[in-house]
DNA sequence: ACCTGAACACCGTTCAAGT
DNA sequence: ACCTGAACACCGTTCAAGT
């Protein structure tokens, strides 16, 4: 019996292709990597393959990097963390979106992704679900809740996809510098609104942390729900 | 005298090389083809010379879409179209911001780019300055107005670049009606919030046409700055 | 200073041929 | 059915050598 030959101790099995294998490998070199080296070429040099063997079970790139998203949403925390059902709709949905965002703007090239790609994976669905439940527990309409989510959604994706990116890419800060130095230099006649708002301290157009700017952004949202609800009565 | 060759009237004379004619070449080649065919190479190919002789001119392929990103927001109708300053603040900032989406619509791939592009060119400071001024109109304090640009203009220009993609790329809506049969199958049981979002016609998940979203999202934001605005007072 | 040929180090995707 | 070698048609960027 037992004849497996000794070289598979020597070298690790190499693993069967699937579509799990495939995936698995694909979110591992995301996390070691980057969205950007997850390249198909790149993942079959890993899977100790040919590129064209991908293609069996993956159609292209882009639905690669759809699966890996799908992947990634199952560990947003949607009980709100420390909350767990404790605290007001508002303080809960603010502790949903901020997983949610936490998670993205640990893989900003994700958060870049998931801008533009709507996923439709089971992760995605319960997100929506606990979301609305939340919305319809703060009072909120039919409609208010139903376009809402897709609003507060957008705004967690994008601005997790821009601060992750300042973190990660070098390149940004310098367009962001670029940004600050073309606001500084701005003249109050020809630009007098924005010089104003450039020199305002804390509350001018370049203050606040991301994490102050975030919440005021999703209780203006909230807030706006609400107003839109007294006025469709 | 006149002794310029007679091959210059047989092929058009080889334009001199210098950032605004690259930069201009590069717009006509966004327009014909789209930013992802423009490339160093197809650049380089359409002014008859190599891609190393960009680079003499233009950092890196990041550096030249942030400039044919300037150049597009010089486009934007900032006087609010056949509103010339007539109207209210409120339907000015309306028809602004669809001014400025449907310029980034019309080229869906530099929606994207804007996305994670912040620009500090004339054309952009411009832009802030006229909606900083609607808001102020608007009877908005200042940290309202401050940190509201930056949201409306991220919302707007996420818009455009869902909106753009899903009429340019055939990818993106197979990846939508992924979505709608996801949520067509979904059960009552197990998402009862979102079951009901979804079956609610024209207010649920799926309803509304993109310019009634958008503008309702548009009067969302605004209402929310406002209630902010007393809550900080 | 400006320009460029040629090279380096990559890509995604397809397809005929193998097992 | 699944897998793959090899090819096709591209990329961005650099650099030594030319003008």
């Amino acid at each position: 019996m037992s004849d497996a030959p000794v070289s598979r101790r020597q070298r690790p099995a190499k693993p069967a292709l699937s579509r799990e294998a495939i995936v698995g490998a694909a979110v591992a070199l995301l996390r070691t990597e980057g969205l950007e080296r997850l390249t198909m070429r790149r993942l079959a040099a890993v899977l100790d393959t040919g590129p064209a063997s991908l293609y069996v079970y993956v159609r292209n790139t882009e639905a690669l990097h759809a699966a890996v998203l799908d992947e990634l949403l199952g560990t947003v925390d949607l009980d709100g963390g420390d909350l767990e059902g404790e605290g007001s709709w508002r303080e809960r949905l603010h502790a949903l979106l901020t997983s949610y965002t936490a998670v993205l703007v640990a893989f900003p090239s994700v958060a870049r992704l998931s801008v533009f790609t709507r996923p439709s994976g089971p992760n995605y669905l319960r997100l929506l679900d606990t979301l609305l439940g939340l919305l319809a527990e703060g009072g909120l309409g039919p409609k208010q809740c139903a376009w809402g989510v897709d609003l507060l959604l957008l705004h967690a994706t994008t601005i997790a996809a821009e601060h992750g990116t300042r973190r990660e890419r070098p390149g940004a800060e310098e367009e962001d510098s670029d940004l600050v130095a073309a606001l500084a230099s701005v003249s109050a006649d020809t630009h007098p609104q924005l010089y104003r708002a450039v020199h305002r301290g804390p509350d001018g157009i370049t203050g606040g942390t991301g994490a102050d700017r975030f919440a005021w952004a999703v209780d203006v949202l909230l807030d706006g729900f609400l107003a839109s609800a007294g006025q469709d009565a």
